[in-house]
DNA sequence: TCAATTGTTCAATGAATTTTGAACAAGGAC
DNA sequence: GTCCTTGTTCAAAATTCATTGAACAATTGA
């Protein structure tokens, strides 16, 4: 665990309702939740949404509430939901903000495009 | 029904999380959680919250969002939560809310305050 | 009617958040 | 070693949000 975490017990609701107050934190929520199921996204997976620099900004503060985990691998960071210390702490709490996220169109557009990218590669 | 309020099929969660993602108005939702059993709070008795014109910019953010439902009495606005709208629309998702908000400590002195001003009244 | 109560409006300030771009660091591929 | 990729840091700018105070409107009660 190289980047500072909140453990569990320390997630604090007003936290994570400030960080889920804004529409490209929800998208990100929206996108690992249909990704994520196995390994998560990289960061250069969400390129679909905003800037680079600006994600960095993002997930941190995703990552500072305790929602996401983010581990570094070479120079990637792998980001997943922390769906059971989320559960843990508030249930059904995580279940209700995923069904929302998903539909948003940022998150199909930036799904889309991923796929995109796998097909081109695959080529 | 006179001030505006989203219909129950239009309440949407990113607004509410918006609405939410701040203590003042977490700390409403915990007053009203704790007294509107019945009848809900007057804005006058969420004074110790903050300044009255502060109360109705807050009280407003959270009737847009739909959170709360305002009815005028005269010159008094009581204030509601609309409990069965928001637990329709998303399930279980309030009651994690209150659960936390009814422990602030804003909320606390707020309500101190309020049953120390009612048994001034009637002595 | 007159005064007191309750809350709103409006414009302005202050504060926090978000966004941007340039420069940088760390790893991986060659 | 030398690029290339991935993401970070930092400071600045832009935007949004919260807070304040003065003036106002509506209702209630004496």
């Amino acid at each position: 665990m190289t980047l500072p975490h909140p453990e569990t017990d320390q997630i604090s609701l007003p936290n994570v309702l400030a960080a889920l107050g804004d529409d490209t934190r929800l998208a990100i929520i929206g996108c690992l939740a249909r990704s994520d199921i196995v390994s998560g996204l990289v960061c250069g997976q969400l390129g679909g949404l905003t800037s680079k620099t600006n994600l960095t900004y993002h997930v941190a503060k995703l990552r500072e509430a305790g929602i996401v985990h983010v581990r570094p691998e070479g120079t990637k960071r792998r980001v997943t939901l922390r769906r059971e210390d989320l559960d843990a702490r508030f249930p059904g709490f995580l279940d209700t903000i995923i069904a929302t996220a998903v539909d948003l169109p940022q998150v199909e557009s930036t799904l889309a495009l991923l796929n995109q990218q796998e097909r081109a590669c695959q080529a």
